[in-house]
DNA sequence: GTTGTTACGTTAGCGAACTAACATCATCTC
DNA sequence: GAGATGATGTTAGTTCGCTAACGTAACAAC
């Protein structure tokens, strides 16, 4: 549970040290029946029209899924790291659905896919790998509604202040900085396409929270959010003057 | 399955007659153990402070999940109709953790609530239960992620008419009237809940989408969509004039 | 070391959506 | 039926964010 650490501290959880995400691990003879893919920078991995019918492990790299809509905007649904499971929505449509989504490399990378009826029967196999399921599935349903909050905010500076603070809570590495400072490695294009507006607008958004002193970055320097204060001044009223 | 029957119909399903989604029958003896409440309309169920340490199954009326931003927007996260669990993202916080929404009967209803502990148990009772929550947990997955899409629209007649699709097969009922026709009982008030912009702007976008014909309604009239010619224009160029 | 590439920075002008306020229509309550 | 309530309809004026275009800084390839 990596990625959560932060907001579900194992030692908190009821009495869970079975509980964990889904991972290839729980895969029998570490993920044999799976074909392994390999792909370029910004390669799709699937299309719209492409049957889900397999369940994919990203051995390395990161991958997008996303959608475009009818002026073209790309729109980033979900970022996949290495470990995790993608793919898995095929699981409550059947293989006669179509994935309706893109899912596309970001960087190189390597997967692992398994047809979803083999799945099926490993699931079959092991209650724990079956719980396991269910957390990731839990985790990343809390994941899609936190999306749905930060989207919802009108005006540039709510909106991408939160998805910062999203990102900074999921994505983020503390800092050897200051305290409360995080470093999320993420691009003003990703965060356009997270945040649904436009990348200059995106830019002159950063650099009004830049000015504030709540984010700092640079041409070189990468991404750090203070979280505390941005949070601070999202949840104040900051529309005085 | 009843919200998805137009989108997963039983029959192409892998091999799932046992494959359905949770619901208050899957608990022994029909929900012992759990407390029944009941809630008048507009009434809190849970508040974003309240520890997440139980789920619930509602057995009548109408519950929405949301939350408000500074200014005082609210926005609905989730429908809840009678059948369905809520409160299930206990599941992966653990009982530590606060709800972070607001859950507010929109109707007079009753529900369930059921200990996080005993309802754990009970998962450990039977592979189908467990199975059946996987399943909730993708249908929920799928929609939030559409959600999302929606959202992601600028321009108010996008992200109302996906809205309006995606309501129609999610919650609509076919019509007796025109084929293609969906009934969506939903007021204005709502929608702009959902689709994260004002009431007026949804009336005026709602009259413009009557205008061309998409949608049907009044005063006394509920909402009829026509969800293959909404469809297509909005997946169409209509930018032009 | 010039050129291509990628990411951040900036601006002008325009169209879109919000706020705030009020009008209309139907239903409910007494 | 007289209000009260709640939903839809409408508008004026202002703010906001988009498009489109171009500028700048860092880096890689060769």
């Amino acid at each position: 549970m990596k990625q959560y650490s932060a907001k579900f501290p194992a030692g908190e959880h009821l009495a869970c040290q079975t509980l964990s995400e889904l991972t290839l691990a729980h895969m029998p003879r570490d993920g044999a029946h799976g074909r392994v893919r390999r792909y370029r920078k910004t390669a799709p991995i699937w299309r719209p029209d492409d049957r889900a019918d397999s369940i994919f492990f990203l051995l390395s790299g990161q991958v997008t899924v996303g959608t475009s809509d009818a002026q073209g905007h790309e729109i980033i649904l979900r970022v996949i790291d290495a470990g995790e499971p993608f793919g898995e929505l095929c699981f409550c449509g059947g293989p006669a659905e179509a994935r309706q989504t893109t899912a596309r490399a970001g960087a190189p990378s390597e997967a692992v896919e398994i047809d979803l009826s083999v799945f099926m029967s490993y699931l079959q196999e092991s209650r724990d790998v079956l719980a396991a399921f269910v957390f990731t599935f839990c985790i990343r349903l809390a994941d899609a509604e936190r999306r749905i909050e930060v989207l919802a905010h009108r005006g540039a500076v709510d909106r991408l202040g939160w998805l910062l603070v999203h990102l900074a809570t999921t994505r983020g590495q503390a800092n050897a900085g200051r305290t409360g400072e995080v470093a999320v490695p993420v691009s003003h294009d990703e965060l356009a396409q997270l945040a649904a507006m436009s990348r200059p607008h995106v830019t002159v958004t950063m650099g009004r929270l830049r000015r504030r002193g709540l984010v700092r970055y640079g041409r070189k320097q990468p991404l750090f959010v203070d979280v505390p204060a941005l949070t601070a001044y999202l949840s104040g009223d900051h529309r005085e003057h």
